[in-house]
DNA sequence: AACTAAAATTAGGCGTGGCTAAATTTCGCT
DNA sequence: AGCGAAATTTAGCCACGCCTAATTTTAGTT
């Protein structure tokens, strides 16, 4: 039995542990085997197993938590999840409230390659149909505090693509023609109070530096970094 | 232990029954156990299942045949699976050779809605990148011998379009802007010897009839059923 | 028609991941 | 500090889908 040894129910006791840890909360046998809805015994069981492949460090009656490894092998599952319920709402036009069962399914598909392709046909989105951060393909997290709207945006400021909220087929069509792109970085010369449009300057693929107009629809989409 | 009760194991019994059965075979228990990779008497136990789910018909000593339902069910997978490859091909840019697998999992995902709005997305495609027919909602699969490349209609025909041999996004957005749909009816008024493009007249959106020209690469693309 | 080789089924086990019931450990409270 | 309730673990069982080995049925050959 090795750790690359993926089993649906293995992985779920993985991403439920990491739901807690996430809430600063002990894993407890009984609030995993409630979230699951199996018998805290069946936890106790699974606890063990995943002990014995180094995916959590488990201490009889003292819960457990995740060690490297489990928290990686639980963030490439939360970032399929996410994915996949971005492509759902943006792509194929379910609501967000009704993709959470079927991501739940997709989740268990084994391929990075499928999961990095569709992140990149989606346009390296940030945050999932809720508003939950997307980890990359690294496991590193958007920390949306660190974010802003580039609506938020004053006369001035210099700041850096991040990410977007939506991620449907004509936002990032309209994306590409203006040439924004991830890491993008730019300059706001100017606010138009009236339409809340923003006046912006980066570079051009050329390499000279353009002044391009943003509309307030645009910009309430993109999360920009100050810098 | 309903019939909608599904497993993955039961469904790959299913697909595989199928697949000897279109090709005419009897279907044994070694022939399955070969493709499944399992031993002839697991499959011996499985038949015993399927039956009392009333998915196949089974003589001891005789093989197995699908009943309707049990058909259904497994040309229902055939078409998921038909439609994750066109997806992973067309959308995500995968090689022809590379999608089998991971749809051999994306198939087993439970949800109609899921499918059948991925199946829109892609502009109903009728044919999967290995050329293989891809059963529609109600499992009627197009028979490709009735269907002809629109590039091989010859001036004066009058034919309907009934599928797409591709589904890749600049296609399929390309079919919209010029008003092709499944289905529409149209005539062929001239053909160009020179470029290879057709001259064809059908109605618009307003209900008169345009005239439009499409390219030589577009119909090539076209599947067209002769009126 | 009988015999034999191939195919199929039955019998009996095994691992995974559940369950219930019983035993054990922890922890809050007096 | 000790007691009792709550949480946890252990023990023992079950269903599923697979396996091997032994047995039964079928089908081809003479």
């Amino acid at each position: 039995m090795k750790a690359s040894d993926k089993s649906k129910s293995r992985q779920d006791y993985l991403k439920a542990i990491l739901s807690f840890e996430l809430k600063g909360m002990k894993v407890s046998t009984t609030s995993i085997s409630e979230k699951l809805m199996t018998k805290p015994s069946s936890v106790t069981g699974m606890f063990k197993v995943l002990s014995d492949l180094g995916l959590i460090e488990y201490k009889p009656y003292r819960g457990a938590e995740l060690t490297d490894l489990g928290r990686s092998e639980a963030i490439s599952l939360m970032r399929k999840h996410r994915l996949w319920e971005t492509f759902m709402v943006e792509n194929l036009g379910f609501g967000w409230d009704e993709v959470h069962e079927v991501a739940e399914q997709l989740e268990h598909v084994e391929s990075n390659e499928l999961i990095d392709r569709l992140d990149a046909y989606m346009g390296y989105p940030a945050f999932d149909p809720h508003g939950d951060p997307i980890p990359d393909k690294d496991g590193s997290l958007t920390d949306r505090r660190a974010l802003v709207q580039a609506s938020t945006l004053k006369s001035g400021d210099v700041a850096s693509i991040q990410g977007v909220l939506g991620s449907s087929d004509t936002f990032l069509k309209h994306l590409g023609e203006l040439g924004i792109k991830l890491g993008l970085v730019f300059t706001v010369k100017k606010v138009f109070e009236y339409d809340g449009n923003l006046l912006v300057e980066f570079p051009h693929e050329s390499g000279e530096m353009r002044e391009h107009s943003w509309s307030k629809k645009l910009v309430e989409q993109l999360l920009a970094e100050l810098k």
